[in-house]
Parts: structure tokens; C-alpha cells; sequence
DNA sequence: CCCAGAGCAAGAGCACTGCTCTCTTATTGA
DNA sequence: TCAATAAGAGAGCAGTGCTCTTGCTCTGGG
């Protein structure tokens, strides 16, 4: 009996049945998600896609609020996992570099997976309660940004100066009302650059919601250069030392050195609904 | 015989009745909006508020998607009247003044008006296409940071410098990036400045949609003082001078004076559902 | 081994949605 | 006055999330 709370042993046959099902509708589910968005998500389809009655799904997620939490934390785990690997594969000391990679693997995951960027980071619907199991994979991309600035701090990497030696010292409203993200973030870093950090983390998904959601349209032609330069002024912001000349081009083309097959986004870079062409999104 | 596409005259009383009936709609429509948000809108439940029939709606609004597209544009106004009065209540040649103003007027209506924001700013849904109505009003509320930075050029206010300093300058496809831009929005602004605005748009709006959506959650506690320092380094960032010492203070509290029955927000400065207590928005 | 209880699948059904018909009534312009 | 047209009401269709009941199968303990 093992009925406080846990899982069943994963023995049993039944158990992995259980489980392969389980990831089997949230692999369908997904599928769904990326080709209609998360409105057009149905239980009924999937269980028809599946193969099995309607009311079969409820033993596997008790409602379509829990099934669509099930794939806000993958989404979120994956977009965690796209930053910390481009961050790992940057040299540790090249802080600046590190900052821009991370903000183009944030962009490329969304750009790849808007659907999904849709679901975590664009409009919520109410009435529901966001459950805690997704905080933990929430803050895993942000982690990735507050370690970087908290290295670049300890390390000495960041101009004490950044942007604000014409302006105001940050009061003490201010600082209280970063205490939280500084103690639980980067505790090396002092109030006002954690108010740019904050800044330059919004800016990078503001900047992308807007691409994603269509608010650059007939406004920017193609959106990686801008995007790119302002990494460069963003990270100027912070303190991060600007790139070493002749370092690698600043355009974004996805991984490394010669990806010609990279026919999964558009030729122009921006994103367009997996299933049609040159539709535009309603806003919802 | 006004067949080409005309309104018939408004004098003829059925005319009246229905442009008050459309305008009765919407009202419920927004009322329903405001407490459920865009996916609790239901046709049937406005008919049913309105003593209507559930089939009669659809001769005011062929759609679901036509009624929420007339909402979006309505949205879109209202934004665009905020911001243009706040930046004419500014003196004119105090730029930094205005776009502090601006972005305040933005975050305010924003957080009085959650759902229509989450409408026009949040995801959208695929599938469907934005009708042309929505793109005059969408871009009033830019065209004010837009003027506003042209502005500031032509009056030789913003620091050319900026922050770039001991940046690379803007290279070629950077520039044809932002050629609609610049062409449409702001003629007399070179290219690099023009991209620190858009810079700097997103990241109003990426601040916005962070607070709006629970992403600060447990994270900063009272917004309001992060948002003006923001504010501050976004405006240095752009060119704008430094407020001058002594002038009003930083903190945004609705408007001018004495304010303290301001009631329709939080306490802790947080947006909440109109609706519910501490609940949290639940991510769709 | 054997069997009670648990897990599981299926179907019917409820209340709801957007939307489309048809039918009737009221208003309009000529 | 009269034909045309707009407006309203109701039934109905296909779809949704979700619940309840009814059987069936697997599981673990006596």
C-alpha cells in the first residue's frame, strides 16, 4: 500500500503501461498544440487521435487545465535546457558573449516551438490557479541569466558605470523592492544592476512576443539584425564588455558553422504557423 | 440606393436601434471581457445578458471573431488616447519627461484594463487573420514614441552618442532592417537610434506582460519603483536626458496630486483579476 | 491458488459552445 | 399601398469538457 502520495513501483505492467500512455497523450497533445495552438486543443481529439473512447483520458489527466500544466512545464524545461546549453558551450570568462547566446537560444526555442512560447509566456487565462510544480521549471531560464550576471559580477567583468553615472542612485524603494531577486537570484550584485538585469530580460521577450505575435509586422522587415544589435546595446546596458572584434558574425542562423538544412524556419526568419502559409495570427 | 458599400443614413430609426444595439453588444461584451477574459466570452451568454435570442447576435456580428475584433480595435484605442494625453500633458521640449509620461500612461491603462490588454497584446490565435481595422489603431499607441524620438532628433535633444559608444556601428543589413521603420515612423532618425527605440518599445511592453502575467511572481515584490528606474535607464539608453533634480518624483500612483481613494488597484501595486481574490491567472 | 478490490476502458448523457437554417414579424423606401 | 428588406425567435447541428454507470482486467495479500 503504498497510498500516501506516491507513485505505484514502476514494476508492474500495469504501472508501465500507465506511463507509456501518459507520455503518449502528451506526445499527441503537443502535436495538437503545435498545430492549432492551445485553444484548439481538445481531450476529444486526442483520444480519437489515439484511439480510445473520450472519457478514457480523464485517468490520465483529471482535466484539460492539468494536461495543458503537463506540457507548461515540458515547454518550460525546454526552453530551460536551450539556454543552459548555449550558455555552456560559450567560454565561462566571455560574459557578454554568453549573455547574447543565451538570449538567441531563448529566441530560437520560441521561434521553433511558438506555440509553446504562446502557451508559458503569452496571455494566461483566469480562474485557475497556476500550480507550483511549474515555478521550479519557470525559473530554470531565468537562473541562467541571474547566475551569468552574479559570475560577471564576482568576477569583476561588469562596468561599475554601465548606463547610470548621469542618472540618480537607486533609492531605497528601489532596492526593497528587488531584496527578494537579489537574495534568491544573485545575491552578489547590487540593487541597480539587478534592475537592468530585470530590464534586459523583459526587453529579450518583450522583443520577442512581439516578433512571434505579430507586432513587427510591415513595422520590421527581418528582425534578425535588429534583434542581434540589440543584444549589443542590452548587454552594453548590464556592463558586459562588447564582443572582441573579429569574434563570430552576430547574425542568428541556429547552431554552429554550416547548418544549410535548417528548413524548419522560414527563409525571411520570421515564424508563421506550422500548417499554413502566410496567414497571420488573430489576436485572441 | 447606397449599395456601394455605404452605412445607410442614420436617421431612419431601425438605423438608430441598431447602432445602439451594437453598442449595447459590445458594452456586454467588454463586461464579460473584463471578468472572465477573451476565452470566457461567450455569444450566448451576452445574448442572454441582453434578453436577446441566440441567433439575433449574428446579425450585428457575423462572428465570434468579429465581435473580438472589434473589441481588439476598441482596445487599441483606448491605449493610443492614454498614451497621446499623457504625452501632451508634458511640456513639449522636456523629452525625457514625455516618454516617462508614456510608458506610465501604457503600464496604468494596462494594468486598469488586464484583459484587453492579454486581447491585443498577449498570445493570439492561429488560424485566422488579422482583419486590416486593427493596424490603424495598433499603431496610434507606437506612433507616440515614434513622433516623440523624431521629435527629440530634430530638436537636436538626444545625446548622439548614447550608448554606443564602444559599440560597433550599425551595419548595413541593420540599417535595411529598420528602412520601413524609419521611413513610416520617425524619417529624420538615423538607423542605430531607431533600433534602441524599438529596443526600447519591447521592453515596455515585455515589463508589462511580465507583470500582468504572474512572471514576478515571488520575484519583485513591489513593482512600481523597478519600473520608473527602468524607465530611467531606458530613457538614458535612447539619448533622453536625465530628469532634472527636483522635479516630480518617480513613483506612479495615477495622477497628480492627492490621490489616496485609488481604490480599483491593488495595494501592493500587483494587477489582480477584477473578479477573484489572490488567485492567480492560470497560463493558456 | 483465488478472490476482493483496485485500475481501466467504454458508452451514455448533461450542459454548454459557435453557428446555420427556417419562419414570422416589423420597418422601410418608392 | 406594397413589395423589399431587415430583424427577431426558435429549432437544430456538430462540437466541447466532464460525470456517471457498467462491465472487464490486472494486482497483491490471505
Amino acid at each position: 500500500m503504498w497510498k500516501c502520495g506516491g507513485m505505484p513501483p514502476s514494476t508492474g505492467l500495469r504501472a508501465r503501461m500507465r506511463a507509456e500512455l501518459t507520455a503518449e497523450i502528451k506526445d499527441e497533445a503537443r502535436r495538437q498544440l503545435a498545430a492549432e495552438g492551445a485553444p484548439g486543443l481538445s481531450l476529444r481529439a486526442v483520444t480519437r487521435a489515439l484511439g480510445m473512447s473520450s472519457s478514457a483520458i480523464y485517468r490520465y489527466f483529471p482535466s484539460r487545465d492539468d494536461l495543458l500544466t503537463a506540457l507548461i512545464v515540458d515547454a518550460y524545461d525546454a526552453v530551460g535546457a536551450a539556454a543552459e546549453e548555449a550558455d555552456s558551450a560559450c567560454p565561462e570568462d566571455d560574459f557578454g558573449a554568453r549573455w547574447r547566446a543565451v538570449a538567441r537560444a531563448v529566441r530560437r526555442w520560441s521561434i521553433d516551438n511558438p506555440h509553446e512560447y504562446a502557451l508559458v509566456y503569452g496571455s494566461p487565462v483566469p480562474g485557475y490557479r497556476a500550480p507550483d510544480d511549474t515555478v521550479g521549471p519557470a525559473s530554470r531560464v531565468t537562473l541562467v541569466l541571474a547566475r551569468l550576471v552574479d559570475d560577471a559580477v564576482a568576477a569583476g567583468a561588469l562596468r561599475r558605470d554601465a548606463a547610470s553615472e548621469a542618472l540618480p542612485p537607486l533609492g531605497a524603494a528601489g532596492q526593497a523592492a528587488v531584496r527578494t531577486l537579489v537574495d534568491v537570484a544573485f545575491p552578489n550584485v547590487p540593487g541597480d544592476v539587478a534592475v537592468r538585469a530585470v530590464a534586459v530580460w523583459t526587453q529579450l521577450f518583450g522583443m520577442i512576443s512581439f516578433e512571434l505575435f505579430g507586432h513587427f509586422h510591415n513595422v520590421i522587415d527581418d528582425v534578425d539584425p535588429v534583434f542581434d544589435r540589440t543584444l549589443l546595446e542590452m548587454g552594453h546596458l548590464v556592463g558586459f564588455p562588447p564582443p572582441r572584434a573579429g569574434s563570430r558574425p552576430a547574425v542568428d542562423r541556429g547552431g554552429d558553422v554550416d547548418d544549410g538544412d535548417a528548413d524548419d524556419v522560414d527563409a525571411d526568419g520570421r515564424a508563421a504557423p506550422p500548417d499554413g502559409g502566410d496567414e497571420v495570427w488573430f489576436l485572441i
